[in-house]
Formats: structure tokens, C-alpha cells, sequence
DNA sequence: GTAATATTTGACTAAAAGTCAATGAATAAT
DNA sequence: ATTATTCATTGACTTTTAGTCAAATATTAC
């Protein structure tokens, strides 16, 4: 990495730190981008070299926690189907819960949009969890646990729902409960009877 | 209803409609109040006459489907809990679909805000969906249906949790799938297994 | 008939999103 | 080593739009 790529992801990881922290404290609405590049050090401009509209960077400060649990479930393929989508909604909650409920709202935003395709490399951020999702099913399939007529697509769908609803349901109750211990609830009495009947 | 009261609710009732139609179309953040009021054939400053804020209108824009779902479950009162249950979340979804994904997206970031308490009457939609869960459950409780130490508290969070991520998951498919057959799929697979420890 | 009250209006203000040409430092070419 | 090119950086500038407000107009109350 020579020193101008080195310049250039200083600068973003200042403006996505600082967006974060403004974010989480205040709401989206309630700052704008010079609070943002005056909080990171650098021009208002700078902004615009990175993220194409004010709302681009909420994807990148949900990218890097979230990307952390996909290398995290590339490395448990061997375990049980349900300890593995146990771990991924504990995790999900545990970003949820590090991003906070501004963050978050506003991300649900963009996830919900069907238009809203960022012209940088990951594109829809939902897209990226529902193909994690799948292939952990398809993992499951192949390797006996779940019968081969496992309506894959269907299933993460479902589970999908269930994962969102999560989250959306932590913000509306304004962070007030414990979310592993919520987490926990949600898998023992959803994500059990859901898959009952395609498990082995 | 006298001149004045006609009139405002004229106003109030153009502005609704003008604000669906282009809402729908083309999305919150793509277009402006003037939009909205020249549409609807009134003045700008009129616009603030009904709505503080310019997301304000869309809370109103849902009300009225919405609360037409609350009359309905009133004169339900005598049948089965999941038959009412699932009646909820078919008209839900009618709701939904109708509103189309560009409304929900916006009304889903309001309800997700804990701060966003908008000064009229009725607060926040999310709180009127809760009680309304719950005051079902209850209802089941107090007629035997189920067992006298449901946690109600408990299954409302569960259960809204379904409807909100029913709605996530379909905006997210960019309404692709038949939102009846859906929620159809949704009632069988998810509500039934979450009430069973409860029923009688 | 007159005073009080409420709705409607659109020009105006304030704020912030987004643009862009100039700057200068780093890299590549000769 | 010198020159040309590329690219991150800058901040003043433009444009858009949310939200205000005082005046005008219509309705109701006294």
C-alpha cells in the first residue's frame, strides 16, 4: 500500500469513526456533513470523495462490524445448524446493540429499499445477509442434517424475518432489554420450531 | 362539522392523498412539500398547518388504513386467537401493500425512533399495534383459551416482532412475493408453534 | 354589524446538501 | 534528475428545500 492509498483509507476510516460516533450521540437527521468531516479533521469536500450522498456512509459503518461475523461462520461449518444460526443472531444483536438504535433505524432504511443500490463493490447489505443465510441452510442440506427437500429459499425468507423483526423490535423498546438474553428467547422459541421439520 | 372544520379537513384530507400517491411513486426523500402541495392544489404554508415536520404526514398517510384494522378486531372478540391473529396480519399486509414499500420504508424509520413522538393525539403508531397485541392476548387469557400464566408481555414483543419483520422481509423483496399467500406461510410456520406451550 | 378567531397564502429566511476548479503532494514516464 | 501525470484534498460557491411569518381572507361568535 503506497502512501496515497495509504491517505485515502486514513481519511475514510476517520470520516466513518467520526460518522458513527455523531450518529449513535444525535441521529442521522440531526447532523450534517460538516459536523462530520469537521469531527474527522478533514474538508467538507473529502466528504464526497468517499460516499456519493450523505446517506452512503451509514452502509460503510454497519460494513465493518457485520463483515466480522461472516469470517466468523466461514470458520464453523463443521458445528450443528442450530448452535450456527444461534451464534449469527448473537452476533447480529451484538452489532445491533454496538451500532445503536440511530444507526440502525437509518440502515433499515436503506436495507429496505429496493433502489437503493450503492455503486460501491458490496452493493445492498441485505443481499449479502440472505445469501450468508442461504448457504448456511444449503451447508445443512449437504451435510445431512436437513432433509434434501428443504425449501431453502423459503426457509431463509423466514429466518430472514426473524432476524430483522429481532432488531426491530430492540430499537421500538428503545434498547431497554438485555439483547443476548433476548437473543436466546428468540432462537429457543422460534428458530427450533421453524426448522423442526426439516431436521433429520 | 361546521365551514371551517369542512374545510381544514378538506385540506388535511388533499395533502393525504397528494402525499400518498407521490410518496408511493417516487419515495419520501425524492421529493419536497411543494411537490406534495402543489399536487394537493393548496399553498406550502399550508402544509404546516397540518404537519410540524415534513415527515409528520406519513404516521397520517398510515393512520387511516391501519386504524380501520383496530375496528375490525373489535367485533372479533368471540373467535379463536390464531383465527384473529392471522386476520390481523392478513389486513396488516393489505395495509402494507397498499401503502406500497416507499411509505412503509419511511413509517418503519419513524417507528423505529424512540424519540420520534409526534404531537398529535394518538403518539406513536408502534405503542397503538402493542397495545393492540396484547389487549388480544389478554382477551385469550381472560376467556381460558390460554393458560392463565402466559407471559403477555412476553408474546406481544414476540409476536409484533413477526409482523414487523413479515413487512421488512417483504419490502426487502421488493414486494415480489403475494403478500396473502405470505402471511399465510408466515401464520402456519411461526404463529402457531410460538402460542402452542400457551394454548389449552 | 363588529370583533374575534381560524384558515390560507406565498414571499422570505436559514440551513445544509452537493459541486467544482484550484492546489499540491505522490507517482510514473522520459 | 526532470518533467508529466495522477489523484487526494480543499473550501468557496451554487442550489435546493425545509420551515417561518405577517398579511389577507373567510367564518363564527357576540
Amino acid at each position: 500500500m503506497n502512501k496515497r492509498q495509504l491517505s485515502a483509507q486514513t481519511t475514510r476510516r476517520k470520516l466513518i469513526t467520526a460518522g458513527l460516533e455523531l450518529i449513535k450521540e444525535k441521529g442521522f437527521d440531526a447532523i450534517n456533513v460538516e459536523d462530520i468531516t469537521r469531527k474527522a479533521g478533514v474538508a467538507k469536500g473529502s466528504f464526497y470523495t468517499y460516499f456519493k450522498r450523505k446517506e452512503d456512509i451509514v452502509l460503510d459503518i454497519s460494513r465493518t462490524p457485520f463483515g466480522e461475523i461472516a469470517e466468523e461462520l466461514q470458520n464453523m461449518k463443521k458445528m450443528e445448524l442450530i448452535e450456527r444460526l444461534t451464534h449469527y443472531f448473537h452476533r447480529f444483536m451484538e452489532c445491533v446493540e454496538s451500532c445503536g438504535i440511530n444507526v440502525c433505524r437509518q440502515w433499515t432504511k436503506d436495507v429496505l429499499d429496493p433502489n437503493n443500490v450503492p455503486d460501491n463493490k458490496d452493493g445492498q447489505k441485505w443481499k449479502y445477509d440472505f445469501e450468508m443465510l442461504k448457504s448456511i441452510l444449503e451447508d445443512a442440506i449437504s451435510n445431512g442434517e436437513l432433509k434434501k427437500d428443504t425449501p431453502a429459499e423459503l426457509l431463509t425468507h423466514i429466518i430472514i424475518s426473524e432476524l430483522y423483526g429481532m432488531m426491530t423490535c430492540w430499537c421500538m423498546s428503545d434498547g431497554k432489554f438485555e439483547p443476548l438474553e433476548w437473543t436466546h428467547k428468540f432462537c429457543k422459541i422460534q428458530l427450533r420450531p421453524i426448522l423442526k421439520p426439516y431436521l433429520h
